[in-house]
Order: C-alpha cells, then sequence, then structure tokens
DNA sequence: AAAAAGATATCTCTAAAATACATGTTATCA
DNA sequence: TGATAACATGTATTTTAGAGATATCTTTTT
C-alpha cells in the first residue's frame, strides 16, 4: 500500500500555486522548487488542468495558476481524482475476479469502510489547511515577484486569457 | 495506493484457517480454496508464523492452524504487521528525503492522520467478525473433515507439539 | 529408509510506475 | 512574420518491486 508519486507530485504543485497566489508559475519551475521530473510532472499538470484544479496559459509568457480558490480544493477530492485508476484490492477491479470468497467477504466491506475513514480525513483538509501561515513552505516554495527578478529580460507580466 | 496481494493473502489464509477451526489443514488445501499460488502463499505462511498468528506443523501430517484465538486477531494487526515494510510515502522512508518540502510538509502530517483512521477501522475488526455466521463463506473455506474424508488413506488424526 | 509435509534462500518474470523523448500547438516579441 | 519559449500529448524506454518459480534443506511419520 503506497501512494502514487503522480498523486504526491499534484499536491506539491497545487501547494506550490497556493503560495505563489494568483501569479503565473512555469512548469520548471515547479520541477525545481518541488524535486520533480519536468517530464513527469508535464504528466501531472495535464491531468490537474483536466480535472479543472488548475489553468494552464501556453506560449512564451505561459505558465499555470489555480483555477479554484484554494479553499475551494479538498485533499480529498485531489486524491480520489489521482488514485481513481489503481483499485485498492483485486476484488475492487472492473473485470471478474479470480479470489473465491469475493460474494461473501467481510473483509472487502471492513476495507470499503476503512478508506471511507482515510478519504473522510482527507476531505477535511483544503490546500489553505496546509499552505496558511505556514512560513516554511512559503520560503521553499514562493518564487520571486516576476516583475522584479525579471527586470532587464523579456519577461513581462502577462494578462491573457486561460483555458480549462 | 493498491494494497500488497501478500497482505490480502494473509487473511485470506487466516479466514480459512479460522473457518476450519483447530483443524489442521495444509497450505495445498489453503492455496486451492483461497485461489492463490502456492509458491507464494509460502512465503505468506512464514511471514504468519514468524509473527505468531498461526502454528505450523513440518512432516508427512503437518499443517497450519491459528495459533490464537480468532477474537484476538484484529485485521488492524494483520495489515500493520504486513504493510510495514512498504513506507506509504517517500516522506515516510528511512533513508534521506529527496522532497525539498518535507521539513514542513502539512500533507505529511494530514496523511498520517488519513491513515491512522484506515487503521482505526481495522483494528475494530477481528477474524471472527470476518467468519463468524458467514454460512457461505464457510461453504467455500471449511474443508472436509479429515477424519471422514481420508477414509482409506494413510493420513490420520494428528496430536503433536507444534512450533511457534 | 522413504515419503510427505513445511522452511527458506535465490532466481526469474512481469506489470506498472516512473522517466525520457519527440513532436505538435500556442502565444509573444523583435 | 519568423524565432523563441512555453505547455500538450502520445509514445517509448527504463526501472523497480511485487509476484511467482525453482531448488534444496529440515522435520516428522510410517
Amino acid at each position: 500500500m503506497r501512494l502514487t508519486t503522480r498523486t504526491n507530485l499534484a499536491m506539491r504543485t497545487l501547494m506550490c500555486l497556493a503560495v505563489n497566489d494568483g501569479k503565473l508559475v512555469r512548469k520548471s519551475e515547479i520541477a525545481k522548487s518541488c524535486g520533480a521530473s519536468e517530464n513527469h510532472l508535464a504528466q501531472v499538470i495535464n491531468a490537474l488542468a483536466q480535472n479543472g484544479y488548475i489553468s494552464t496559459l501556453r506560449g512564451r509568457s505561459g505558465g499555470l495558476r489555480l483555477s479554484r480558490d484554494a479553499h475551494e480544493i479538498s485533499v480529498g477530492s485531489v486524491f480520489r481524482c489521482f488514485e481513481a485508476d489503481l483499485p485498492f484490492a483485486e476484488c475492487f477491479e472492473n473485470g471478474e475476479i479470480k479470489c473465491p470468497i469475493s460474494p461473501c467477504c467481510r473483509l472487502q466491506t471492513t476495507l470499503k469502510r476503512a478508506l471511507a475513514a482515510f478519504y473522510g480525513v482527507l476531505d477535511t483538509v483544503t490546500l489553505v489547511d496546509l499552505v496558511d501561515g505556514n512560513t516554511e513552505l512559503h520560503d521553499i516554495l514562493s518564487l520571486s515577484d516576476p516583475v522584479i527578478a525579471m527586470l532587464g529580460t523579456t519577461r513581462a507580466a502577462p494578462e491573457a486569457k486561460m483555458q480549462a
């Protein structure tokens, strides 16, 4: 029983975006500050965008930002979303089940209750809870203000419509 | 996030032994009635014995049985035992942790709470709860009484001291 | 002594996760 | 308008750990 790093990276990405509230953040910046492979992160970002958690902007001055208020994003919903395609046990798979006791297995129902308890805890926690007042986290994930950091570079503060 | 089949097989084995209360059951019989590979099961049985859940008897008329009362075996304890060697996430591993936000990560503490809730549910359920009055399960896992089934064979009802 | 059971270490296979690569699309800016 | 820099996305490769197989050993009964 191990969390996929997909889900782990998804949460790190969301935390990073929450810390840099509203600002556009590049994938490469997230990869760096979250200690993730940029390629792997690309797939995670894609999934986050397709599930409506973030908005992405292509192009030269593109980047990512949260597309919902951090209050509205619960850890539970993200986990359910990213762990959905991996059944917790054989008896939770769709196709035919080889376990002979599956039809009358009380362990199965017990596991459902335990998983409900697991996700129940995660449902009570939002992105804000993870980030708010966490100064140490801000120090690690907060990127310099692009307006200042990019002085003398080609990058400007963008103002465009975003997809998803 | 997926349960290891190790843990799954451990639970099936214990349920099978609980149904055949007190009787010696052979590994091959469990493998058959639980739909498991006999080789994989061997390793699981070994771990169950070394952790004091079952007693094994070698030799010609050997087999397995529970070494504790089924009331005393909680699902939670078995799960903790068998899932112990697989850390739930990178930040729960022993060695050095590569995740940069680990020292101040509130997701980590949230996960600990969620896992506690998960195991908390499992702790309230014992082997007896899974088996008692479950007639369908008995039909699947209960082996014919060896005294009757083995009439005309070389096998006799054994009475010997068991290890572990 | 032979046979039948489990004990245990090691090796191989396999599936899925992780990672890398390549190409496409979009947007900005000189 | 062409170059560049960003994300999108499908595919391929690598890695890893779980699962399964094999072989040898020990124990016990007959």
